[in-house]
DNA sequence: CGTGAACTTGAGTCTCCTCAAGAACTGTGG
DNA sequence: CCACAGTTCTTGAGGAGACTCAAGTTCACG
């Protein structure tokens, strides 16, 4: 029920990651044991609201998010905000800085947060080395933007209540590949959130929501979400349940 | 004025390309050199209208562009359609499709193009051996899903004419880093298309346009744009005239 | 020169946004 | 432990921006 008690329970389950794209299929344990003998993999645990780093800052370090909930947001000049991603375990973070000298967005927790810190330098090395891990790296880039396209794609045709089904289709996806409950689960995010990244008003996601629960598709309290037919959502939502 | 004539008239200013981000600052001359030592780099010339690869071909090769303009597109299982970006010399094409057994979207000349063909495997082993390569495609990566996630929050946060000013800006700002004229272009795209990139309908697009038009930001004659205001333009779309 | 595609413009509609108010929950301090 | 303040969520009513449909014009190409 509680991502983070539940996420950390499966800390012993490494081949759930081989189903979604973003996870740990990036760098699986054993990568991850490699890496440690280039550079120093410390911990850091953040606790819901803080940052793991803000727009603007050094670039010093890849991120892999062990457990926890995050978002990354992009701010314009001018003070407009967009959120670009929901991070769940698995997740390579920060690795669109890459070739620039600070980040470009904020990363913030939304629960209790674990992250492995993989200073930046020394993993570009361990990466010449090792033609696997580099090979991984690169192959979570193209992911990235091929998961970036498919939202691009889904904002530019999709309705406000499709790309909400959408969206609980995806989340139950990726917490099905961690192992979860793909039928039950508690959201991290607020309306605002999940309508900022879908490009909607918090109260046209409260509708969406309301709508889909009235239809049968879904049962919806607050954050917590059960839902009841996914064959009927991914039909709404244009056939493909998989996003990338 | 002719985008491809004058493209193929630049071949010998590489400097140029050191200011847009996806341009040959990923892959100077020099370093191509490097890779023709290592793999067959073929040249490949497409009329308008034409594939440069279809979504669900193999994945076989990045491309750079010499010269010309394309399009990607992704098309989804139920045939809703997005253009995901459109391609100006020294761009690299592909690169989205590194880690999976076939190409994710379509790509289509929509000018008389030439691009050069790399072949993939090889340039793998080719940046395997030299760092320099390897990091420059990992950058140009990078770039594309800051690029990506740039666009996504204009989508999510402008309406319709600050979008079609931000795309306008952002195709001067190209040409002027590939040497052309910023201010005196010939839009290689159609209404359909352009608003496809932009979430809108080809009447919205070419009301916009009208609009910006009236109100004595542009000139605009079919496919022929002059920009008579750049900065009420930047100001229109928020401020910021670079994208990324 | 004719045909089809691309473009423009208008009128009407609909979706989503804005504004507003109230309810439910969270957590903080007394 | 409870009261209160602030946030989050929900729902309604009205309005604005973009879409749909339609018709006419211009242009490119065969």
């Amino acid at each position: 029920m509680n991502a983070v008690a539940a996420t950390v329970e499966s800390e012993s389950r490494p081949s759930a990651f081989a189903t979604y794209p973003a996870a740990l299929e990036t760098l699986p344990a054993l990568e991850i044991e490699v890496l440690r003998q280039h550079t120093t993999v410390t911990r850091r645990k953040l606790t819901p609201g803080q940052y793991l780093y803000h727009a603007g800052q050094a670039f010093q370090a890849l991120y892999l998010v062990h457990a926890g909930f995050l978002k990354s947001r992009v701010v314009s000049a001018d003070g407009r905000e967009q959120i670009t991603g929901f991070h769940l375990r698995g997740e390579l973070l920060a690795v669109d800085a890459i070739g620039t000298a600070t980040h470009g967005c904020d990363v913030i927790a939304l629960d209790y947060t674990e992250v492995w810190e993989l200073p930046y330098p020394p993993v570009l090395h361990a990466c010449m080395r090792i033609p696997e891990l580099q090979a991984r790296l690169t192959a979570a880039l193209a992911g990235e933007i091929r998961r970036d396209r498919n939202w691009m794609l889904a904002l530019g045709t999709l309705d406000a209540e499709q790309r909400v089904a959408l969206f609980l289709l995806d989340l139950a996806q990726r917490y099905q590949a961690l192992g979860f409950s793909p039928s039950h689960f508690v959201l991290r995010t607020t309306r605002a959130e999940m309508g900022s990244f879908l490009a909607l008003k918090h109260e046209t996601v409260t509708r969406a929501l309301s709508h889909l629960h009235a239809q049968g598709y879904i049962e919806v309290e607050r954050r917590e979400v059960r839902i009841k037919d996914a064959a009927a959502l991914a039909r709404l939502a244009g056939g493909s349940t998989r996003i990338q």
